[in-house]
RNA sequence: GGAGGCGUGGUGUAGUGGUUAACAUAUGUGCCUGUCACGCACAAGACCGCGGGUUCGAUUCCCGUCGCCUCCGCCA
C-alpha cells in the first residue's frame, strides 16, 4: 500500500484506508483508548487505538520519536473531539494496524517540546533539532526562496554557471581559507571569498547574464549573522548600467520575499551613502526607526560648551538626535549608553532633556536661555523628550549618532511594524586604512568609479564615489554590488592607487588584465547574502537557524568535531609541518 | 585580540555560605475508554562544567580554565 502524508488528511478523505509512516510525536495513553500523533514532513495526524484492536499491545509500548507504519481508516472525529489547532484536527485514523519500523532512545532534543534546548545541545544533536517544526519551516522556506531565485533568473535569461572552489589567494579582502596542494609542494589553493573574478571573466567570455547559488568562504570571526561558509546568490550582467542592475535586483527581491508572503512596492527607496550617513548615521540604516539626525550648525556659536567649540574649531560638525520620551532616562541610564559610543572617541553621551521644570541634562547649562526654544524646535523636542547633541569630526559623529539612534529604538520600542527596504548608492570608492597605511577599496578593487569623479582619482582619491550599491533591509545589508571596471588602463590606475605595483598587479591579477585586452564588455552585478535574507524572512534571530549544519561562534562543528587533527601521513603527503605545540590527545 | 552573559538530573528552569539541592518535562512502573502540552500515583535520575583559592564549611564568594551565546575589533 502506498504511503501517504500525515498532514494532508482532511474530512474529504473519510472512509479511505490509508498507510502512514512517520515519527511518534506524542502518545496519550488513557489505559483503555490510546491516542498517538504521527508526524512526517507534511504535518501531524492523530491515530486512535481501542483496547479491542490488535494493535493495542504494540501501541502501549510506543515512545516519542519511534518510527511506525500505520494502516488505518480515516474517519471524522466525534463532535467535541475535534482539534481546531491542527489542519488534520477534524479527522483521525481508526481501526489501525501498527508496525514498529525503528525504535528511539529518549531524545536529548524533543521535537514535540516547546522548550528550545541550549545551543550546544542543539548543535550536538542537530539531526534532532532539525526535526523541530520551526527548523523544518525555516529550511523549507529556504528551499522555496532558492527555487524562486532559479525560476526568476532562468526566466530572465540568466545562465547558472559554476566556478572553482579551489582557486588562488588574492590580496585585498578578508582572510582566505587555504588548501595545501599535494602535487605542488608548498603551494596553496584558496577557497573563494566570492566568485568575483570568475564571473567577470564569464562576462568577457560572452555569457552576458550569469548567476550562481554559490558557497563562499571567509576566515573571519563569526557573528549571529556571519558564518565562515555562507551562500550567495551571485549575479553578473554585461552591457548594463547601474539602473539595469538595480532594476533586476528589485524584481528578484520582490519575487523572493513573496515566498514569505511579503509584498513589495517597486521601485524601492534610495539613499546615497552621504545621505544615509548624515540622516541615519549608518550605511545600512534601519528605516523602521522614525528618528533622524539633525544638523545643528546654526547653534554652533551659541552653545557654551568647550567641547563643542573645540570640535568646531577643528572643522567638525554639530549634530543632534531626539530621544522620544527620553526625559525619563536617569543620569545613570545615559551613562550606560556611553559604552556603545566609546569607540568613536566619546566618553559620555551629552544630552538635554525637556522636563516639566525646564531643560535638564548634562548639556543644559551650555544652552543659553535665548536659544532654548529654537534649539528644542530644531530637534523636534516635545515635553518629556530628550536629545543627544554631539560635536566632532563628521564621520565618527555620524556613526555615534547612528548607534544611539538604534539604542533609542531599542529602549523606547520605536521600530514601526513591517519591513523597510532601501538602496544605498554612491559609496566612496576607497577609504583610508590606518593599519595598511594606504587607501583600500571599500567594495573591491574592480569597482568602477563614478564617471564624473574619474578625473579626480589621483588628486582626491578618498573623495571619489563608486558605482557601488547595497540593498538594506531593516538595518541589514542583504545584497551588494557594483558596476565593474572593464577598461584595462583604468583598472591599472586603481591598482596603482591601492599601492599595488605594476609587477604585483600582473602577478596577482594578470589573468584579469589580460582578459580585458580582448574585448571586455561593460558589466556589473550584485550578490545577495542568501542565508541572511532567509534569516530575515523567517524572523530568525541567527543565521544558524536557517543553515542545516552551522558552526559555533568559534568555528567548530559540534556534530562532526571539525576542525580535527589529521594523521602525520596526511601532513607528509601535503608537505606540511604543524608549528604550534598542541594539547595532548584526550 | 578585547568586553559581557550563561553553565544545576536526559531536557528546560528555580535556589542557597550549612537544604534530604526544588519545580516542570522526559524516563520506569502502576491506574485511567475521547485525549490532543491528557490526567493521577509511585520510583529512579545531579559528585550544581572543570581546576585551584578563601572559609570550620563552597553548588553559592574569589581566581583560572573549558564550553555555548552576544557585542567591539575583524568581515574588499
Amino acid at each position: 500500500m502506498k504511503r501517504e502524508s500525515a498532514g494532508s488528511l482532511r474530512p474529504a478523505d473519510a472512509g479511505r484506508r490509508v498507510r502512514l509512516v512517520g515519527w511518534i510525536h506524542r502518545v496519550r495513553d488513557h489505559g483503555g483508548v490510546l491516542f498517538f500523533d504521527l508526524r512526517d514532513r507534511s504535518g501531524i495526524c492523530q491515530a486512535v487505538v481501542s483496547p479491542s484492536d490488535a494493535a493495542a499491545g504494540i501501541a502501549g509500548k510506543l515512545r516519542a520519536e519511534w518510527i511506525v507504519a500505520v494502516e488505518g481508516t480515516v474517519r471524522l472525529r466525534q463532535e467535541g473531539a475535534r482539534n481546531p489547532k491542527l489542519p488534520t484536527g477534524d479527522v483521525e485514523l481508526g481501526d489501525v494496524a501498527l508496525e514498529v519500523v525503528s525504535e528511539s532512545d529518549a531524545p536529548p532534543v524533543l521535537p514535540s517540546s516547546t522548550d528550545v534546548p541550549d545551543e550546544a545541545v542543539r548543535l550536538r544533536y542537530r539531526f534532532l533539532d532539525l526535526r523541530r517544526e520551526e527548523m523544518q519551516r525555516n529550511l523549507t522556506l529556504r528551499h522555496r526562496v532558492l527555487q524562486a531565485t532559479r525560476r526568476y533568473l532562468d526566466a530572465g535569461g540568466f545562465l547558472e554557471l559554476e566556478t572553482p572552489m579551489l582557486t588562488r589567494s588574492t590580496p585585498e579582502g578578508s582572510r582566505d581559507f587555504l588548501v595545501p596542494s599535494r602535487l605542488q609542494p608548498g603551494a596553496f589553493y584558496a577557497l573563494p571569498q566570492s566568485p568575483q573574478l570568475f564571473k567577470q571573466l564569464l562576462m568577457v567570455s560572452g555569457f552576458e547574464r550569469y548567476f550562481q547559488v554559490v558557497r563562499c568562504f571567509r576566515d573571519e570571526d563569526l557573528r549571529a549573522d556571519r558564518q565562515p561558509e555562507f551562500t550567495q546568490i551571485d549575479i553578473e550582467m554585461s552591457f548594463v548600467d547601474q539602473e539595469d542592475v538595480l532594476s533586476l535586483a528589485e524584481g528578484l527581491t520582490r519575487a523572493l520575499v513573496a515566498e514569505a508572503g511579503w509584498e513589495l512596492a517597486l521601485p524601492l527607496q534610495r539613499l546615497t551613502y552621504a545621505e544615509a550617513m548624515a540622516r541615519y548615521g549608518s550605511d545600512k540604516p534601519d528605516l523602521r526607526v522614525p528618528l533622524e539626525i539633525v544638523d545643528l550648525s546654526a547653534f554652533a556659536a551659541s552653545l557654551d560648551a568647550p567641547f563643542v567649540q573645540s570640535a568646531l574649531a577643528g572643522g567638525g560638525v554639530l549634530r543632534g538626535l531626539r530621544a522620544p520620551g527620553g526625559a525619563s532616562l536617569s543620569r545613570k541610564q545615559w551613562d550606560e549608553l556611553s559604552g556603545q559610543i566609546e569607540r568613536f572617541g566619546l566618553r559620555s553621551v551629552p544630552y538635554i532633556a525637556l522636563a516639566e521644570d525646564g531643560l535638564r541634562g548634562s548639556l543644559a547649562k551650555a544652552v543659553p536661555p535665548a536659544s532654548q526654544e529654537a534649539l528644542c524646535q530644531a530637534l523636534g523636542l516635545e515635553q518629556g523628550d530628550a536629545a543627544t547633541i554631539i560635536a566632532g569630526p563628521e564621520e565618527p559623529t555620524s556613526l555615534a549618532l547612528g548607534v544611539l539612534r538604534l539604542a533609542f529604538a531599542d529602549r523606547f520600542s520605536l521600530r514601526a511594524p513591517g519591513h523597510r527596504f532601501v538602496w544605498v548608492t554612491d559609496f566612496p570608492l576607497m577609504e583610508w586604512s590606518d593599519e595598511e597605511g594606504r587607501a583600500v577599496s571599500r567594495h573591491h578593487p574592480f569597482t568602477h568609479p563614478s564617471p564624473e569623479d574619474v578625473d579626480r582619482l589621483e588628486a582626491e582619491p578618498l573623495a571619489v564615489r563608486a558605482q557601488a550599491y547595497d540593498l538594506v533591509l531593516d538595518g541589514n545589508e542583504i545584497a551588494g554590488g557594483s558596476i565593474r571596471i572593464h577598461e584595462r588602463p583604468l583598472q591599472e590606475r586603481i591598482f596603482r592607487l591601492l599601492g599595488l605595483s605594476a609587477q604585483e598587479a600582473q602577478e596577482k591579477f594578470g589573468f584579469l588584465l589580460d582578459a580585458f585586452r580582448f574585448g571586455a564588455p561593460p558589466h556589473g552585478g550584485i550578490a545577495f547574502g542568501f542565508d541572511r535574507l532567509v534569516m530575515l524572512l523567517c524572523g530568525a534571530p541567527s543565521i544558524r537557524d536557517v543553515i542545516a549544519f552551522p558552526k559555533t561562534a568559534k568555528g567548530t562543528d559540534l556534530l562532526t568535531g571539525a576542525p580535527a587533527d589529521v594523521s602525520q601521513v596526511q601532513l607528509d603527503e601535503l608537505h606540511l609541518g604543524v608549528k604550534a605545540a598542541k594539547e595532548p590527545e584526550r
